[in-house]
DNA sequence: TTCTTGTACATTGTCGGACAATCGGACGTA
DNA sequence: TACGTCCGATTGTCCGACAATGTACAAGAA
């Protein structure tokens, strides 16, 4: 008979702490897309092992937030009009799929529903009161977004359907912080998120699926609509510091 | 059309070479589920030093074969009838959505038409001729089934939803494979395949995404109904049979 | 006996250095 | 400009080593 008191936080692997490190530097924008990332350089500033930095590379391509190629190194991913189509349509179908399963056992609690109400307002607060030009601000604001996704998921207890989505989440990370970073003043706006949250508690699962569905198509076009008016002829990404090619 | 050119055989690294090859011996039934993967064990046996096959271990982590506890080691995924279920409601989701968006485009070609059927027949010879109680058979035959899902899928053009069903069928492999070895006589059966193909040769997207989803959903309540009248005593909870679809 | 505790071993996590294979760019030549 | 060569930089892979951790087993206590 176990104990099941709160599992004392273990302390994570090394390589684990590494990959959460890139992850969060790839979050802020500190690392756009397209940027490379030096086995050797990481090792020193980061003060471990080449191995160890290797691996935390191999988790992060897991999550496809970076792209390794052979012999020539390892880069964050890169960004496309296609990716983003091809995210944004796997995510119409699982994320309403989720919250129907979750809706279908009744699964949101009371402290759910706070919690989504808590991000949401938080979220309204944050566009309203931050420079979404501040790369900070901006991070908040979209950590907000992808934890009201999350939670949103989560309660369909669907273990491997949340591996997926996490995956998906991540790039969706990417493409959302780049797009307004660099290009556009795309907006995360507070009213569809709000709706959302109506629609789950409203308790008819068709509907809230089908809102759902529709908030994350009309983000995805309009991302991929800003993506195709900034991208540039024949190569498809923009890398690094150099925003528009002359 | 495209210009395509035979890419070279550029000679893959020998962490995925060395992954290809775990991964056979896994499909193959060489390693059951539960099967440890010392690193010392597989270096000295199969050549190559311990950090290599780390990074295999990883990969193969990733595709979901392989579970790794933190100090404990790697081991080949242990089934449940849990996972069972959650990888036949993806697939349910999924696959009929790849179909669908590959009708979509008209993107079936004769070519594939003809490759479908191909492995439909071979499917059927396998199952008629062969043993199922070997190893070696089960494997040729679970290789045609998995490759006619592929192929049906593949025509999608959809790389991020390709990257998943990859993952899933995976797994799915790892499934099958092992239900059948160990405790029924689980059936692949040839007509259903049949009746797919010949749903999408109807041109009708809608009816084909019906009848996968259906032959998907049958083989998921198939496979977990198996599974739970056969479950170890004590590990895993029993929840509901039911893989829901559409 | 049965349960608890402690200890030794096995395995992984991480390190550092080393070398070959390969890639990309600079250079020189036509 | 186009082409071929060379060189440096970076990755791929190996080896050996040690610390950290988990597991199994033996010794001791109830």
């Amino acid at each position: 008979m176990r104990p099941r008191a709160e599992q004392f936080v273990r302390p994570p692997t090394l390589t684990a702490t590494v990959a959460e490190h890139i992850k969060e530097a790839i979050f802020r924008g500190i690392l756009p897309p397209g940027a490379p990332l030096h086995e050797v350089e990481l090792s020193k500033s980061l003060g471990v092992s080449r191995g160890t930095v290797r691996e935390a590379l191999r988790h992060l391509q897991d999550e496809t937030l970076v792209e390794i190629h052979p012999h020539q190194g390892a880069f964050v991913t890169r960004l496309s009009p296609r990716k983003a189509r091809e995210i944004y349509t796997l995510r119409a179908q699982l994320e309403p799929y989720a919250v129907r399963l979750a809706m279908g056992r009744s699964a949101y609690t009371q402290g759910d529903l706070d919690e989504l109400d808590a991000l949401v307002r938080r979220l309204g607060d944050l566009e309203r009161s931050s420079d979404p030009e501040h790369r900070s601000d901006l991070f908040e604001i979209i950590t907000a977004d992808m934890e009201f996704h999350r939670v949103m998921c989560g309660r369909s207890e669907h273990e491997m359907l949340m591996g997926v989505l996490k995956s998906l989440q991540s790039q969706t990370r990417l493409f959302i912080l780049n797009t307004i970073l660099y290009h556009s003043d795309l907006e995360l706006d507070e009213p569809t998120h709000r709706a959302i949250l109506t629609a789950i508690q409203s308790g008819d699962p068709e509907h809230a699926e089908a809102v759902v569905r529709q908030h994350i198509v009309d983000a995805g076009t309009s991302l991929v609509t800003h993506m195709e008016a900034h991208a540039v002829a024949g190569r498809e990404e923009v890398v690094g510091s150099r925003v528009q090619g002359g």
